[in-house]
DNA sequence: CAAACTTCTTAACATATGTTAATGGAGTAG
DNA sequence: CTACTCCATTAACATATGTTAAGAAGTTTG
């Protein structure tokens, strides 16, 4: 049971969080012995629905995606993540509550995880730490956020695709259709008459 | 030129802020004395897409809409807002951006304006003020924008319809159909067969 | 290898929605 | 009152999408 980081992912912690916020080297320092290494089984949930958890994940290697399950049955995929991705149940930490997402891999995932209640820790004393965070939100929940809904009253099926093969590159060759299709708010079957239909007026 | 608010109106904003979370009698009276009477004419815009704002108002009397509008100048009506309803583009203000948003005046409206970042100056003094914020921005942002997703996703136009109906009480018959038809994201024409559909079995 | 399973595709039909055009009612300006 | 504008409805047709069913190709399991 070693909770140490090898070199090479301690790399890819840093530069991904420098990507988003330039951090100083302290806090750099501090944030990332915040993290453990870890991996999840194909199939195997990160978070489920009706309980609170406040764990912060960077995919390393793997798929991920978090969906809404409605009263019968019906799966919504949400948002798919990726390697150098933070995932997390962000309603959830912030308003700590149980979250109504699940969090689920969709392939064998190699990950780093911490608590988020720790990185909140460093607020008080790294600055920079809590811009980042900030910065996280902002562009998560209102731009984003903002996009999707755009697109989802103002763009067709298809164009919304032809969106999701740019958002997500590579993305479709990884994991089954009907995730995709889901996630475009369609079924399967449609999904595979938009691609059949683009394949032949290319 | 007078500024000030008369007895009636002080109460509504009280209510209206209380409602939200309950202020201590020195902030509310702080927070009020923020405010300032207004009209809007039919028509008018409160704020206009590509300008910054950090105008916030309250409804007295009348309806507001904030819309998108693509390149190509078809709109798209995100919200609409009644009496006792607070109106910000708070995208805008937040990110101290310009909005791409516009709030226009679907009626005749009576209201009360102040800025912001009036507002934010209060934080230090009173945390109640901050609280109440908050809990605006976690209502709108998370939890609205979250079940605003899931219905265009999951529900049918008639089911959105009849949402519609409920959160916004009465406000069917003091706006045009077709601002109803392109908050649901269909055409006038299809809302109007799917009403005629709902009364035909009923 | 054979059987079972998963996933994608296609067909056939039904339903939902968009587009264009015509109609008529309600309100408004002259 | 008349002409005009705005707006909701309806019809007719085209397109997009859902549903059900069948089959093919790939993968897993025994």
């Amino acid at each position: 049971m070693e909770n140490k980081l090898n070199d090479e992912d301690v790399k890819t912690l840093q530069q991904c969080l420098n990507y988003i916020h330039t951090q100083p080297k302290d806090a750099l320092s501090k944030f990332v012995n915040l993290f453990q290494p870890g991996t999840l089984k194909k199939g195997e949930y990160f978070v489920e629905e009706g309980l609170h958890s406040s764990k912060v994940a960077l995919i390393l290697e793997g798929v991920m995606r978090t969906f809404y399950r409605t009263s019968d049955g019906v799966e919504y995929n949400k948002t798919f993540f990726m390697e150098n991705s933070f995932v997390t149940s962000l309603a959830s930490v912030l308003q700590r509550t149980e979250s109504h997402l699940n969090f689920q891999a969709l392939t064998d995932c190699r990950i780093l995880t911490c608590d988020f209640y720790e990185i909140e820790k460093l607020y008080v004393k790294y600055r920079s730490v809590e811009t980042l965070v900030r910065l996280v939100l902002q562009n998560d929940w209102v731009i984003k956020k903002e996009q999707r809904e755009l697109r989802l009253v103002l763009n067709s099926a298809e164009e919304r695709y032809l969106y999701f093969q740019e958002e997500y590159l590579g993305l479709e060759n990884r994991i089954p259709q009907y995730h995709i299709a889901s996630h475009l708010g369609i079924t399967p079957i449609q999904l595979s008459r938009i691609r059949a239909n683009l394949s032949k007026n290319k």
